[in-house]
DNA sequence: GTGTTTGCAAAGTGTTTGCAATTTA
DNA sequence: TAAATTGCAAACACTTTGCAAACAC
């Protein structure tokens, strides 16, 4: 859906070869997507598009620091992944699987967070309810 | 305060002289600690007690597995942290100083949780806040 | 005695970095 | 043309593993 090109003059990166085709595979779908900086490196393969899989890391580390992916913590595997959804929202970690999959923020009531210690300030805050297949 | 000893045997854990070490290390004086292997490692150096680091690790897999400690997903650093506090409980996590603190679960009412997907249980559930120092 | 655990070094991951070549604005 | 970005390989940090020696039961 959305122009990759656009959006990356949205978040006020330069427009390059790589960055478009890594926000083309990432956004132009519109769909929320769990990827790793290896996803998206062997997709970008698969469409016989060759870019280094450190580029992907910088890349997605750009896309990261501009505001348009949200790096998730606690993922069972080592490899960290990237969310294309930047709405607040909360996720299940299967650890049978180890599919991950999201929760709207407001399918769980937060209200009444506790107060952080004096001088600092809630930047975001994460569930992460794991589940186990039965 | 606890015995090292008698945690291990509880644990269903051989005895051995390594696991006694890293025992003490975390339980002995009751404290709810945040570890890395590293810090483990260190603290039995200056203690002048030699493991290496890789029993280190192993060991606090073998803690974990029989439910002595916890491992904590979502830390800033790139490595683990272990927490010997096995109560259910949440974590604030300060992006300026990398410094975990605990907050008691029932500090944050988490009655409603979302049904995870047919044919899966909730094992866990833990919220990280993220804090930054102002 | 038998099976487990340890220590060590080496291998394995995922990720970052240095730097020259290239590309963007 | 000046500044930013890329690609590559090499460096990195954390963690696991293979195997022989040591140890617990």
């Amino acid at each position: 859906m959305t122009d990759p090109v656009a959006l990356l003059e949205t978040a006020g990166l330069r427009i390059t070869q790589p960055r478009i085709e890594i926000a083309r595979l990432m956004f132009a779908d519109g769909r929320n997507r769990h990827v790793t900086a290896e996803n998206v490196h062997e997709q970008l393969a698969d469409d016989g598009v060759t870019i280094a899989l450190a580029t992907v890391y910088n890349t997605l580390g750009h896309f990261v620091d501009a505001g348009l992916l949200r790096p998730i913590s606690s993922s069972k595997s080592d490899a960290t992944l990237f969310d294309t959804n930047m709405a607040p929202h909360h996720h299940f970690l299967n650890e049978t699987t180890g599919k991950l999959s999201d929760i709207p923020a407001g399918a769980i009531p937060l209200e009444m967070l506790p107060q952080p210690e004096d001088g600092s300030e809630i930047v975001s805050c994460e569930l992460v309810i794991r589940t186990r297949s039965k």
